[in-house]
DNA sequence: TCTCCTGATGTCAGATTATGACATCAGGAA
DNA sequence: TTCCTGATGTCATAATCTGACATCAGGAGA
């Protein structure tokens, strides 16, 4: 017989994620959050630098799997585009977690100090996605260029999913920001074309 | 005579960064910070949400003066122009603290938790730029895509502000940085134009 | 089998951040 | 003069996070 109940971190995760509902993310502190896991709270910060890390145990892996698709993308394949297929190949991670998605994003949009980690994992993102972009030979400003807007399309892509009624999945609405934003790039390219030198 | 000595704000922000660049941010405790300024520890929270928030007092007029800015700019100008215009008018305030600036950024490059406020700042930042573009009747989702782009090139042009040997003023930097930007977006894109469809 | 080691967890003490409740008191308003 | 206001102080306390050390089941090797 093991010493221990296995999954702890799980076990921590769940056990937030049903505090943080019943009673709101202030309210619950990490003792808490720690015996309803049947742990203590300095086990907690063993697995958890924060409490408020203890929602992003998805990012790293999320991160991953857009990092590596974008690398594994058919060569010359346009580096927007790899990005954007990677991006959408998350779509049964996320689909497999809708309901836990949108309790997650209610707790960030309700509690500054999560809104800040959650930028700061997009930052990460970014970062990551730019890496693998230079891997493609995408060179370094461009890389992070596309890395950005990738990010852009990114939540922009997650509202809409989060807020469709016809539950269609995350690829379709990657696919449909992305069209967001190539027509209004285009369509502001040329009315702008004469005023651009005035600038100085 | 008056009861307390003057701008107790500000001496709070003095203290704080001379004793961040001594001895480090997290070794200075908001006590050492208030007694230096010969104050209370209650009396920092009392002005500062936080410990982190002592760096950030320019924040709000910086998106103020940026904000107007981009509100204020010529009727027919572009909406990134009307951005890139409002950043590089900010450049005398930069230029006005740059040693400050160069402290203060390399606090936060060290510290993830003021690297996740310095964030939130940019993104608020970006919230209230967009806001500035619908009110000279650039479209929502355009205005954030601008607004994002803008931020971009801020952040870019501001790293350059900060190494640069020959210390150009940052309106340069931020001209260089849309420079690049444009040169970029034009490099990509003819060659993208075929593959454009293939995404499914 | 016996012993030792490892690693996950617990226990305890403590620093630090953050907040609420109430006290103080100079200077201006009435 | 009297009263009020607002900036600050004092005190108490909750909650977050960290370091140091203890425990002990089960696996590795003798």
């Amino acid at each position: 017989m093991a010493r221990w109940k296995p999954n702890a971190r799980e076990r921590l995760e769940q056990a937030a994620l049903a505090l943080f509902s019943e009673r709101g993310y202030a309210r619950t502190t990490v003792g808490d959050i720690a015996s309803r896991a049947g742990l203590t709270e300095r086990t907690f910060f063993r697995y958890f630098t924060d409490k408020r890390e203890v929602l992003f145990s998805g990012s790293p892996v999320l991160e991953k799997l857009i990092a590596d698709g974008v690398a594994d993308a058919p060569p010359g394949t346009a580096p927007l585009e790899a990005v954007t297929a990677a991006l959408g190949a998350t779509a049964p991670m996320f689909e497999a977690r809708r309901s836990f998605a949108k309790k997650r994003r209610l707790l960030i949009a309700a509690h500054a100090e999560l809104g800040e980690r959650e930028l700061i994992k997009l930052a990460s993102l970014a970062a990551a996605v730019a890496k693998s972009l230079e891997g493609r030979g995408v060179a370094g400003p461009a890389a992070s260029l596309v890395a950005e807007t990738g990010i852009a399309i990114f939540k922009s892509a997650f509202e809409r999913w989060v807020a469709d009624d016809e539950q269609r999945d995350l690829a379709h609405h990657v696919r449909a920001s992305t069209r967001d934003l190539e027509r209004i790039t285009a369509r502001r390219r040329s009315p702008w074309t004469k005023s651009r030198r005035s600038y100085a």
